[in-house]
RNA sequence: GGUGCCUUAGCUCAGUUGGUAGAGCAACGGACUGAAAAUCCGUGUGUCCCUGGUUCGAUUCCUGGAGGCACCA
């Protein structure tokens, strides 16, 4: 049985079934579900992110759903604080809590930590419109200058990347290779990492549905009601920046759908590289939800620390 | 029925003055330290509609056929 503070972690990609399974295992292990999912932090995001109905938020208490505004950015960095406070808290008088989602690099802030680097908002506005006028040359060639560890290391051709270090080598005045120590930090909780696995060919069925239904509720009308603001970062998202280009283009509603598709399937093969590659995973089939259920208790309850 | 055009990758199409072929999208693989449902990188998967002929060699030229489109009847 568990004794020690555990986290069960209920990994793997979009529409493989994470929140009907872990509100099981919530109500088995009679404890909270943490939402690890990028975009379902934000209160304003509903259907297009496939939260949790009322209803299934009323069976297990959630947390860290809907509790940011799309207008405020929010990162991996503090999630992993806001989670961890939660969790010193929360392991006072509990052992076991379930962590479930699908945004492999909040996982693993949460898991392991992430370094502390700074970030700058306005600093990183500036450097993105240098490269709009300017060029990826032109940013490559000031992260040559400022850290030449970091731009041998980096993917110089992801502007995302060489922003984001620009970013901290202007802001500290120094080089950001020297902030990356790439340890795994100590947590005062074991950890159970599980990854859920469908056929790939089920998988993609169960995401065509998915998409299907959520036009069907109404993701036409949730994404108008946030047309004007389509430039926040949390809004460039799977589902919402596809119908975004419907309302600006005229695109068909056919071909919009298809293209959410699409993308979410794009989406869904990204996140399984990412956990595939994490070893600590521990995979279960997730064909048979109470087989899958049982499956993970089972593991759950032998792993002894 | 006649005339013209078309048939090449999963899809839309380039191309080869005759030496077995390449783009976009899709698909597949990968990277990832505060934007991560983001961002970026890599890979061509092919009876070039079928048949016969010319040729050292035909996806390319010629004959015949099949299917499609357009126009004329």
């Amino acid at each position: 049985m568990i004794k020690k503070p555990t986290l069960v972690v209920v990994a793997g990609p979009t529409a493989v079934g994470k929140t009907s399974l872990s509100i099981k295992l919530g109500k088995h292990f009679k404890c909270p579900i943490i939402s690890c999912d990028s975009r379902q932090f934000y209160a304003e995001l509903n259907i297009g992110v496939a939260k949790p109905t009322i209803k299934e938020l009323n069976e297990v208490k959630h947390y860290f759903i809907g509790h940011k505004s799309i207008e405020n950015l929010y990162s991996a960095g503090e999630f992993e604080l806001d989670v961890l406070d939660f969790l010193i808290e929360y392991y006072k008088k509990n052992n076991i809590a379930i962590m479930t989602g699908g945004s492999g690099m909040y996982i693993d802030a949460v898991c392991h930590g992430l370094d502390k680097i700074p970030r700058d908002e306005n600093l990183r506005k500036e450097l993105n419109n240098q490269f709009l006028k300017k060029g990826l040359k032109s940013i490559q060639q000031e992260l040559k200058q400022l850290d030449p560890i970091h731009f041998q290391n980096v993917d110089i051709q992801n502007p995302q990347r060489i922003i984001r270090s620009l970013e901290v080598c202007l802001l500290t005045n120094k080089p950001y290779s020297s902030f990356l120590n790439r340890k795994k930090k100590n947590r005062p909780f074991n950890m159970i990492k599980i990854a859920l696995h469908l056929q790939k060919d089920k998988l993609h069925l169960k995401i065509d549905k998915r998409c299907d239904k959520m036009i069907q509720e109404g993701l036409i009308d949730e994404a108008y009601s946030l047309f004007s603001k389509k430039h926040l970062n949390a809004l460039n998202t799977v589902g919402y920046k596809e119908l975004f280009h419907h309302f600006e283009f005229k695109s068909s509603i056919e071909e919009t759908t298809e293209k959410i598709k699409s993308n979410t399937k794009k989406y869904a093969k990204r996140q399984i590289t990412w956990f595939k590659k994490d070893s600590e995973y521990f995979w279960v089939e997730n064909e048979n939800l109470d087989i899958a259920k049982n499956q993970i208790i089972n593991h759950v309850e032998s792993s002894t620390f």
